[in-house]
Parts: structure tokens; sequence; C-alpha cells
DNA sequence: CCACTGATTTCCT
DNA sequence: GGAAATCAGTGGA
């Protein structure tokens, strides 16, 4: 079943982007559904977190969506070249996100396939969080959608994870965060292949 | 296997 | 002007 509000306004990112682990993310543009199952995640957790794009309460056009209530997309161009998908969380003002960094594919691969000009199913078709986007045709277009839509939604199949399954790691690609770029922010599948990097 | 690089736009200094 | 929550390709060991 779809994921409904009360899952996003939690105040636990971290917690959060756990919990996303194992839930099906979709996509569905004029009748194409596309989607898989979620097998890693990073947490960003507002004003206080130097990686995230809010640290010290910082508001561009590009940001504003963070401080929204929990349950709306935050997709915003990374080296002016990929779209990254976030979950904003926790309640209005307090700038969390979850980013979805991979899935692993399970409807529309037909679909993704084309979308990413390959001929055969392969990690790297949603392994990583511009992959994954384009894989999903998540752009900018979708910035504040709501995740309780139907454009863009993740489900609950009742798959339950135990803790020893879940890997957690410091977050890729934030080296500039300082100390920050140290926290155990990060969670994946153990062994899951779908996953943008092992260890 | 690894290190390095180009692509390209948004935002900050 | 420079860096960025990335990826694919190249070339060398």
């Amino acid at each position: 079943m779809k994921l409904k509000k009360d899952f996003y306004t939690r105040t636990d990112v971290v917690q959060v982007a756990q919990d996303l682990l194992g839930k099906y993310l979709y996509t569905n543009h004029d009748g194409l559904l596309t989607g898989g199952m979620i097998v890693e995640t990073e947490a960003y957790s507002g004003t206080n977190d130097k990686a995230c794009h809010a640290h010290m309460n910082r508001r561009t056009r590009r940001t504003e969506i963070m401080y929204h209530e929990g349950g709306v997309a935050y997709v915003y161009l990374v080296y002016g070249m990929y779209n990254l998908f976030n979950i904003i969380t926790n309640v209005e003002g307090s700038a969390d996100a979850v980013l979805v960094r991979a899935i692993e594919p399970t409807e529309g691969i037909e679909e993704m396939l084309l979308r990413r000009n390959m001929v055969t199913p392969k990690p790297n078709l949603t392994a990583g969080p511009g992959v994954m986007s384009i894989a999903l045709g998540i752009d900018r277009s979708h910035y504040g959608a709501p995740l309780t839509g139907d454009t863009i939604w993740i489900e609950d199949k009742g798959i339950a994870l135990s803790a020893e399954g879940i890997a957690v790691g410091p977050r890729i690609g934030i080296d500039y965060a300082g100390e920050d770029a140290l926290l155990p922010w990060r969670f994946w599948l153990k062994g899951n292949k779908w996953v943008s990097r092992k260890k």
C-alpha cells in the first residue's frame, strides 16, 4: 500500500532513510509505470548538516521546498547534468531530506532501458542517483510533487528487513562537509548488486 | 585494477 | 571564477 503523509512527517530523518529500504518507488508518466525496490538511501539533516543544501538556513529557489512539510519531492540538478531525487521529511521548517541513491528495478524495465539507451538490464540501469532518475523519468518538473499523488509515490509491500541485512556507512560525494562527511548516514542492503557502490 | 577527465548549469564568493 | 549529493569513457599499471 502507498505510504501516507505520516510516514514522511516523522522527525527522525535518519530513521526514515533506513525505513525506506525495501519500499517500492514508482513513477507513472502518461500510463508508463516504472519502479523498483529502494536499496540505497542517504539522510540529510536540515540546517545543522554541512552536507545539506539547507545548511545554515540557506534559502534559494532551489532549496525552498526543503522547508516544506514532509511528503513532497525535492529534485535538483547536480554537476550541471543529473537530476537527483530526494524525499522531504519532518515538519514544516525543518529542511530534512532523504536522497534515494538506487533501486532494484521490478516494473517497466523495458521502458527504463529505452530511457537509459541500454539493451540489457545491468546494475548501471538504476544504481546511482543520477541514472536512477533518468530510468524513472524524474526531472525538475517533479520538484515539489506530493508523494501521496499518482505521478510519483512509494509503496510498502510488507518486505521485512533484519538489522543484520542493512549496511551503514558515510555518505558519498560530500567530502566538502568536513566532519559531517563522516556521519554514518548512508544505508544500503548488504550484498545487493543494485547498490551504487560496494562497501 | 586504478586515476583522471569532460560534460554543463546552478549557486555562492 | 569555482565548485558541485554524478557518470561514462580513457589510458596506464
